[in-house]
DNA sequence: GTAAACCCTGACCCATGCGTCAGCTGCAAG
DNA sequence: CTTGCAGCTGACGCATGGGTCAGGGTTTAC
């Protein structure tokens, strides 16, 4: 499989694929004896994990730090034993435990901000009757060309 | 009051205030007649709400697209009529209806990731012996002096 | 009156997670 | 053989939320 059809079985693109190649989140692949990467189901499968760790709110270099153990993410689509583990299980433990806390500290704080939109939306829509489709302005998306940047 | 002391009283920097204000979530304060800003108490509440509210994940822009409604959030700390509201009212309606499904959404992809790294901790605990201080080598907060970004 | 400390307006810098050329090579089809 | 899509490696661009000068006025304290 090359780039193009890795990129596209794991709703991504080839870009992104060096990318993360580039920054330690994929192991460099095989490549062909001219140079091209070639990819197998297990990379496309460790791929969609990646994507779904950095839609959770990860960064690259978060999931670069656990990327020898993100198999245990898996279970069962990834090999056992590719990396060798021992001198960075007890980071990449601390870091479990951090994230942990952080993300304990985003769903306090969100609960909080849901309370509060919620409340205002309440007071505004005593005041404004719902919004019908002309009083909104086409709520387009608006996405410009060169939109990047965060999953969120 | 002036821009320095300001920021300091809630707790940010007179850069990031004349930033709110080139974004329009802060009106343009009074000057003086040589061109220095000055912040009343209501202000610097203000502040503090759009900190808040940036600490829980909106983007500027959302919080400026509020802006004429945050006093909501306060209660009693800021004027009750400063703005014409009944143009806004249906956007910023709509804006929180979106918000709030954005927002359930985070939660619950968060809690889901919190699931799988609880497990991912628990698989390494059983692995490693809890991380001893000379296991991590130094556990420094290693923040470099320009770092920006988000507030998370 | 003069230095120290603060403020003003640009303007450029950082990290993220890629998009998007640019300029060159590879490969399968007609 | 050639055409045209695909891949390769840089390198620059974008949006966010400000930090950090630079170059010049202001205010305050001694």
């Amino acid at each position: 499989m090359r780039i193009g059809d890795a990129a596209a079985a794991a709703g991504t693109t080839p870009r992104a694929l060096r990318f993360y190649e580039q920054r330690g989140l994929l192991a460099p692949p095989i490549r062909t004896r001219t140079g091209q990467r070639t990819y197998s189901n297990a990379d496309v499968a460790r791929v969609k994990i990646i994507r779904e760790l950095l839609s959770l709110g990860l960064t690259v270099d978060d999931i670069a730090t656990l990327s020898a153990h993100l198999h245990l993410l898996d279970g069962d689509t990834l090999p056992e034993h590719t990396v060798p583990d021992h001198i960075r299980l007890p980071q990449a433990s601390e870091m479990f435990r951090r994230r942990l806390e952080i993300i304990d500290g985003h769903i306090t704080r969100l609960t909080r901000l849901r309370q509060l939109l919620s409340v205002c939306h309440a007071q505004l829509a005593e005041k404004a009757p719902p919004a019908t489709a002309d009083t909104l302005g086409r709520t387009s998306d608006g996405r410009a060309p060169g939109r990047a940047g965060t999953i969120r």
